[in-house]
DNA sequence: CTTGACTTTGGAGTCGGCTCAAAGGTTTAC
DNA sequence: GTAAACCTTTGAGCCGACTCCAAAGTCAAG
């Protein structure tokens, strides 16, 4: 209470941007901060505390969405506890189905490369077994844009306030 | 020839949209179709086969990017088997880390909802467990990787072709 | 008093992967 | 011969979670 937080204090307390606030803000996810007369936002303890709280959950592979759901409501105690479980329950189910995709194509990715390896060793082959399973046309490539997906994993790494 | 399928014949037996084949095609990873006179497109068993690996792959949380990588370039046999080889080796790597990853994450699922079941069960917490661990533990680093192809995997499952 | 680092707002842009709309051309079934 | 159900193109819109921008206001140090 001895501290009030501007935006930008607040946002590197929690190791996000001042936009992030604002946005989180806007989702209803922070409760509207009070303001200085001239209009600046003014946020406190508590509010670093949800702000963490949010990054917390949301390391875990939940939404924001998913989130709100579990901030803080009106509920008591054990309703709260039953919320937060169905909500556990439902992102463990979504879990498992995309761990038992992942793992028959890891089996997939296993055969290919063995098959691979095959014509590799062997040295006869004259194409490909696995690209002659997968396709059998032939096509011109464009030019090789870099992964976006790679280079957002990199963003995501490296601090965040620019 | 005895089976020529148009775009919308070849969508729906992979079961996406019309639109999607013709993205796909945008973005180099069907190969431009031959046209009637009239100028529609025609595709053939192997583009069939080439769309369902498309999204056999990406069903396990490859991004087009990636799966273009995969998909046949115009070096000869040997060669191109060894940059296909890489790209299994490289791609299983991430697999595995992906998979490790997830794994984690699902041990800690399970422990909340353990806390969760037990707070029910003795039906005298005041506040459920999860939540205020969630909110006293430290912020390391905020990885939200899955969320997406996560969520992306089930809007794909159920809403296909509106 | 000026500089420079903050703050405000609304709105636009980004990324991947579609999805839809508009405005027209073609093919097929009756 | 005509209507339905296809097909063509270009180009815009959607989602989630930011991120950036411009133009203007505020505040503390020197």
């Amino acid at each position: 209470m001895s501290s009030d937080l501007t935006v930008g204090q607040l946002a590197s307390a929690a190791g996000v941007s001042a936009d992030t606030v604002r946005y989180y803000e806007r989702l209803n996810l922070l409760p509207p901060a009070s303001r200085t007369r001239a209009g600046y936002r003014l946020y406190t303890e508590s509010d670093l505390e949800r702000l963490r709280f949010i990054k917390q959950a949301q390391s875990l592979g939940l939404s924001l969405d998913d989130i709100r759901m579990l901030l803080p409501g009106s509920e008591a105690g054990l309703a709260e506890c039953r919320r937060v479980r169905d909500l556990l329950i439902s992102k463990l189910e979504e879990l498992d189905a995309r761990l038992g995709e992942m793992r028959a194509f890891r089996r997939r990715i296993v055969a290919y490369l063995k098959e691979c390896e095959q014509a590799l060793a062997g040295k006869r082959e004259d194409r490909c077994p696995v690209l002659f399973e997968i396709s059998h046309s032939t096509h011109s490539e464009a030019k090789p844009t870099k992964s976006r997906a790679l280079r957002n994993r990199i963003d995501a790494k490296k601090g965040r306030k620019p």
